[in-house]
DNA sequence: GTCCTTTCGTTAGTGAGCTAACGAAAGCTA
DNA sequence: TAGCTTTCGTTAGCTCACTAACGAAAGGAC
């Protein structure tokens, strides 16, 4: 476990398993948290928004809102503007675990900004945006 | 793209990404390039060490080493002590290409250890480490 | 020596990421 | 208006994570 990209990769499944075994007392997954927590913050958004916020490829998006239209988290509509586009919505069912969601969010973001300064978090967000760019990333 | 947890996915997906396309050329993935490089520089392994090295679950490592011996990347035997493990070692395919493997991954950790003072890399290691406890990793 | 537990690996099934190829709608250009 | 090009989403096929349940080998206790 000796370089960066290995510790990165490392930190992201265990985040991944931490958020899932959450997430499994509502029968979700930690990705669909994170994504009833960005929809529900901005009432209706678009799929493309999806994709932009988290960053995945249009397919991903595609898969894992079929996925959670067919669990009955949200619902996807053309866009009255443009038909190409699919503008997403939470269900009520969706709607009523947000609350709860967004804190699970907020106590980690919480737990992290509290143990570090905020000199030490703009070096690890110095440090982790140019990881992505050495990586091929956006370079804004 | 606001916290810490969705910036260090995306650190990872990207860092997937740009691995995957270098290896393409080798007509390998990521993954399998990193294990080359740990298998090869200890000659010869068990896979349970590959499971600890990489802090795997199990059946990961079945179906990744799987793959590997099916392409004929690597070999496995019973290990002669222990007839429960699997020894693992790279074939002449795989050893013909470790040079530039290790070659690569050297050179994305070199681009790192360069760009940033090794107190700044003593934050993001603390930083990370947190992060992975908060998630409930391990304790060391 | 026989049972019980632990360790190691496999199988089955799911989720989430990717690329590549494709269809349909919108927009542009002439 | 007719025909390209771009944009948005879907599908197919792959890799790599995970959990859960299982089999086989080794080790320990008695």
């Amino acid at each position: 476990m000796s370089n960066f990209g290995m510790v990165i990769k490392q930190a992201t499944n265990q985040m991944n398993k931490h958020m899932d075994t959450y997430a499994k007392q509502f029968g979700l997954t930690g990705t669909q948290m994170s994504i009833i927590d960005f929809v529900g913050n901005h009432g209706q958004v678009l799929q493309r928004d999806i994709e932009a916020e988290f960053a995945i490829q249009r397919s991903t998006a595609t898969l894992t809102l079929q996925r959670m239209e067919k669990s009955g988290l949200i619902k996807r509509v053309a866009a009255p503007a443009d038909a190409r586009q699919k503008a997403v919505s939470l269900t009520p069912k969706a709607a009523k675990l947000k609350q709860k969601i967004t804190a699970y969010i907020q106590g980690q973001q919480d737990a992290m900004t509290t143990a570090f300064t905020p000199a030490e978090q703009a070096v690890f967000d110095r440090m982790i945006t140019t990881f992505i760019q050495l990586n091929g990333g956006a370079h804004d």
